[in-house]
DNA sequence: GATATACTTCGTCATATGGCGAAATATAAA
DNA sequence: TTTATATTTCGCCATATGACGAAGTATATC
């Protein structure tokens, strides 16, 4: 029960499910997540955590970089099944259709110049 | 987006997963839910309402009697989907087979005396 | 080593949520 | 029509959650 409550949970929130799925096209950097969602830094690595807490997403570092994926193989069944649904049920979104959009342009920028913009504002 | 984020947010609760759970075997009437939960039946009404709006439940009303069943055909998608990854998910969990052991017994009890009960606490 | 930087953790605040009991509603029974 | 009763709605309270900025951590670069 608390396996699927911690996913459920996870998933009762609308700008973590924007980040899983900007997430379905491949893996992100941190930097790239917080301009798609235009939150604070400290608030995007908290929905982040929450969703590798539930087994959502995979982390790796890189250097300062920190990348986020969406769970395979390795991933607990219900985590696994969980993104599947949520992919079928939400790619037609247009807050969904809006993000890809969005992603494909952040994803252009440099990520040091992202990052810089960020410690700015 | 909209339509998915209630089912998430209905789901992320462990009293509603335990409800939805308990209608896994049949329709039930309110007041079997109330006692199954033991909580107050404005409080297992609320949760009800909650899980209706999401499409996730429907209801009849017999009489004085209030069922509620899950999705079935008729319901969106998504919300079929979400009850049959809860079913597959959830089945096995401590808390669920507990609850279907005391369901098997309230079923057994009359419900007008159920509700009389429930009444004086 | 010292500095810069990418991200996380912590403390705080405003709002959302889950709980209850009292009052309202709807239906059955007297 | 009055009364009883099953459920819902409302108002309130305590706690959980999401947002931010400041401070902390880890890694690259000077």
């Amino acid at each position: 029960m608390r396996d699927v409550l911690n996913i459920t949970k996870a998933l009762a929130d609308g700008n973590r499910l924007r980040a899983l799925m900007a997430l379905a096209d491949g893996e992100l950097c941190v930097c790239q997540i917080i301009e798609m969602l235009s939150l604070a830094p400290s608030t995007v690595s908290k929905h982040l955590s929450i969703l590798h807490q539930a087994g959502l997403v995979e982390a790796r570092k890189e250097g300062r970089w920190m990348y986020y994926r969406l769970v395979n193989r390795t991933g607990s069944k219900a985590a696994r099944e969980a993104v599947a649904w949520l992919r079928r049920n939400l790619a037609e979104s247009r807050q969904v259709v809006e993000d890809t959009k969005t992603l494909r342009k952040i994803v252009c920028i440099d990520r040091e110049e992202l990052c810089r913009k960020q410690n700015r504002s």
